[in-house]
DNA sequence: GCAATTGATGTAATAACATTACATTTCAAG
DNA sequence: CTTGAAATGTAATGTTATTACATCAATTGC
């Protein structure tokens, strides 16, 4: 998968997410570029729309908040390329470690080829504490 | 994990759980009440937070939504004793498979505790398509 | 060059999901 | 009977996400 030139406004939301420790929502970052010249949420959800698709952020749905991905161009799947990606979000410091385990995938996907089940989309997130929290 | 009994509420909401196909959001949840004297978003959520403490409803959170309980009395864990449960979404006819799968359970725990990370509470949905719309 | 198409942007309004705050009722334990 | 805990009713508000429509910018094909 390759990362095609940002535009400028998915440049500033995906800054606003490499910068930041933890998680923002969509109206977090919004407050964040209001001084760029954001002024509609939709704004947000449109450039989080695209980096998405291009694998640079992820979505974390029990949060409802985003993170930049954790990966880097050298890691083990290549370039954003990568199938199934797993969460541990700390619930004190909100840090959010992400995570790969090729093992659980391939067992999820071989729960769903048993049940005739085509995975488009798969959600793994461990809500809790960590190490400095514990 | 005992069943306690549940207030009217708390059953009325059940029921419209139990009977549905699919997963239901709250407010879709509060209309199908309104006959039953249901005005406001509070009492579905209070019944939904009760049923879900005492593990009889899931809440699906890639998409805001809540199911009943697939599992039996009789199943493997005990009744609503299980650890995590993962799902099944069809983004089609919105069918859900609820299930468990322990191998997956002890990886994701075995990992945690590598990064001495402390879990509270396991998110695993998988969206796609099921068998009859695949 | 220049129309036509496509993708990105700006803005307002609204929809969908969830919680806070406060008053009242129910009901069982003492 | 009363009193304390849990459940309920209601309104208001907060948070997250989308629809609709207008405009602008870059590219393509003529």
């Amino acid at each position: 998968m390759t990362s095609p030139a940002l535009t400028k406004n998915q440049t500033l939301v995906f800054d606003v997410l490499t910068k930041s420790e933890s998680a923002l929502s969509a109206y977090t970052i919004l407050d964040k570029l209001r001084d760029n010249g954001f002024r509609a949420p939709l704004q947000v959800y449109r450039a989080l729309d695209k980096l998405l698709e291009h694998g640079m952020v992820h979505r974390l749905e029990s949060l409802n908040a985003f993170v930049a991905c954790a990966h880097q161009q050298s890691a083990c799947c290549g370039s954003h390329g990568h199938g199934t990606v797993a969460f541990a979000i700390c619930d004190s410091c909100g840090h959010v470690i992400e995570f790969h385990d090729h093992e659980v995938d391939h067992r999820l996907d071989d729960w769903a080829r048993g049940q005739r089940f085509k995975p488009e989309k798969r959600t793994i997130e461990i809500r809790g504490l960590c190490e400095s929290c514990a």
